[in-house]
DNA sequence: AGTCATAAAGTCATCTAATCACTTGAGGAC
DNA sequence: GTCCTCAAGTGATTAGATGACTTTATGACT
């Protein structure tokens, strides 16, 4: 069962090695230019278009950005580990469906730790977030559907652990644009919002177990609102 | 906070979402061929390097594989949501303790789920890997590390989600390497194998509240573990 | 009939070279 | 100082070539 592919090396794979390699060694960052392909392909020597094919892969991890005139940057994963494939298609029906369990089994495990550890970057992260949420209810704001999904991004970052960051984020983005309709769907957006203020309450006075019920209760009412519009 | 990237797009880009839709409306599975390099170039009227590039960017993401001299397969991440980053260096000390702490908060849901659902062909994987696992430890089979991470999935897959099934597997597969030096530090396979078969009784009893207490101090003492090695 | 060896065709892997589109920085004018 | 223009550098895509690998077809032998 363990997996079992092409394990055949080429110079396109030891070089998006290497590139990781010296991303890492530079301390780079997110946002930081890397050399010129020209310049990484001498370095490297090896041919400008095997230089880009290696690239390419990077660029499709989106651990490098290619930049048209400009150059190649290290690109938003860099130093990620666990991915959102940004290539598969948007769920269906039913697939939202196991999405949001899959969220109902997990966040509150997450919401949990969250009101255990109370890191601060990520409370002040959830207190922003609520805030923000709050204006744009109010100013009719058509971009509360993110901002819905920041402050659950910032519950995870609450519990203090990257790895569960990561894996809450990559859970988050393989339906975000679908997060919209859910929001419409669910009709009522104080109601969301008073769920996710109860759940940051729970979270800030340090309450591990209401903080679980609160997030679990928030994501089964979704849950049922995607079910009922499944029907 | 919400990520901003180069969103300028490309063909390389185009084409890979392209081959992705083609994969789907085929109804490809992981193995398949696709067609050659030259016939893709052809029928995207696009020339062989650009469709190269594009390619490249999928085999990053395990979407396909090239094989030298054969054409290119469907990969096995086709259809596949969530992923271990392939690029990512080995986790340091630090971050593996990190690793392993969130598997400590998230398996625990993932074993209720499972002792809830109790999916036939996850409760199949999790006795045929328990067997496996009994005979490895009997023939000091060298393999028992894989065979215990595939116990892990096998977990994740009774719960019938299989957006928790890639979650569950991109975390065991960022430090799968480790996981020999894990059982190794552990230095007690016996103890480790009664731990996950303590583990399945539970799933197999639908004993959910069990089953996430045996998770949980099973991650524990590994967590634990690995810590006494740090210091 | 089946098996084995060889050659040809097809395919990937990497390279060289060219042209076009875009960005950035330097220099000059005001 | 600011603004504009141009040149240099950079990415994007194409065309073409050679070498390494795999698969298939054909012929010889048993």
């Amino acid at each position: 069962m363990t997996s079992v592919h092409s394990l055949r090396r080429t110079l396109s794979s030891d070089l998006a090695q290497a590139v990781v390699a010296l991303v890492e060694s530079e301390g780079l960052r997110t946002g930081d230019p890397l050399e010129s392909v020209k310049a990484l392909a001498a370095r490297f020597d090896v041919a400008v278009p095997t230089m880009r094919e290696a690239l390419r892969r990077l660029e499709g991890l989106g651990m490098v950005d290619f930049r048209h005139g400009s150059g190649i940057y290290v690109g938003p994963n860099a130093g990620r580990r666990v991915l959102a494939n940004p290539l598969q298609s948007r769920p269906d029906a039913d697939q939202l469906v196991e999405l949001l369990e899959a969220r109902r089994q997990i966040e509150p495990s997450l919401a949990m730790l969250a009101a255990e550890v109370r890191d601060p970057a990520g409370i002040a992260l959830m207190d922003e977030t609520l805030a923000q949420a709050q204006a744009q209810i109010a100013s009719g704001d058509d971009r509360l559907w993110l901002t819905n999904l920041d402050f659950h991004r910032a519950v995870a970052a609450a519990g203090g652990n990257s790895v569960l960051v990561e894996v809450l984020d990559s859970i988050v983005l393989i339906h975000a644009e679908d997060q919209r309709e859910i929001l419409r769907l669910h009709g009522d957006a104080d109601d969301d919002h008073a769920e996710h203020a109860h759940l940051a309450d729970c979270v800030r006075r340090g309450e591990p177990e209401a903080a679980r019920d609160a997030a679990y209760s928030h994501l089964d009412h979704v849950v049922e609102v995607i079910r009922a519009r499944r029907r």
